[in-house]
DNA sequence: GATTCAAATGCAAATCATTTGCAAATAACA
DNA sequence: TGTTATTTGCAAATGATTTGCATTTGAATC
């Protein structure tokens, strides 16, 4: 697992350095809360503002993804690569899409539409297989 | 443009009925504050809270669907057609993707990971043509 | 290593979308 | 038309996120 680099023209802080390791170990689109219990946990004392203020931060510079969970009013956080995925409605489960598909419909979307496509995510609700046996 | 019938087991009330006639009338997710707007507009007296449990009923009976949009905070309302959308980065604007590609690859999905697929969204970030021009 | 200063942090208070309690209004149906 | 559960409106509560400001700290320079 390649570090992440703290963005060019920014500091490097023990809560920045933090936050970004928790996002790297994090198998899924995680909230600002979990990060902070995550750290207390980990005995790291942080405040909730400067981790929503380097989500913030994060999210302008592309190193981070935010999206949001049917039936859930907060906002969760990823690295890129786990931007798609797959949720179960029963259990929350959630399963990373990786070779995301969508790639394949970009350049279809580009014509039709004739945007300059920048980044997209997707969702995708479901009941899991162990759910299903239930 | 068929009309929407209120779900079975739920009353028909003029609030109601405003609220879905704007959902339907709608070119893309709007805001409950949309809503709200759009209805005094019309004259029509609406409390906020009545809005928001009207939403939620139909969300969770499947006539309207819930997303959020990047940097923005609150919740947009679609009827399902317009659930997949490009959005301008630049200027805001929003245009629905119909034929949405995703069903192609549902299947593919379902194999892969065992999941009973129940429903999806797709957000799609870019800069639109009349962005790119200036 | 000490000095300097803007960037980053922590805390508490503010904000804002959304939710909730409760009394009053109103559909549906006998 | 009367009855009753559902729905509404209002105001207050909630909870995630943001913001102001004083303090701390990285990193560039001496």
């Amino acid at each position: 697992m390649a570090e992440l680099k703290i963005p060019e023209g920014y500091r490097k802080t023990k809560q920045r350095e933090a936050i970004l390791k928790v996002l790297e170990k994090a198998e899924y689109p995680i909230s600002a809360e979990h990060i902070f219990m995550e750290l207390k946990k980990k005995g790291i004392n942080i405040s909730l503002s400067t981790i929503y203020r380097n989500l913030e931060m994060l999210t302008k510079e592309g190193l981070v993804v935010k999206s949001y969970m049917i039936n859930e009013d907060k906002a969760r956080y990823a690295l890129p690569d786990k931007k798609n995925y797959l949720v179960c409605e029963k259990c929350g489960k959630i399963v990373i899409i990786d070779n995301c598909p969508f790639d394949k419909f970009k350049e279809e979307l580009i014509e039709v539409h004739g945007f300059d496509i920048t980044g997209h995510s997707i969702e995708v609700y479901g009941i899991c297989p162990e759910c299903q046996k239930k």
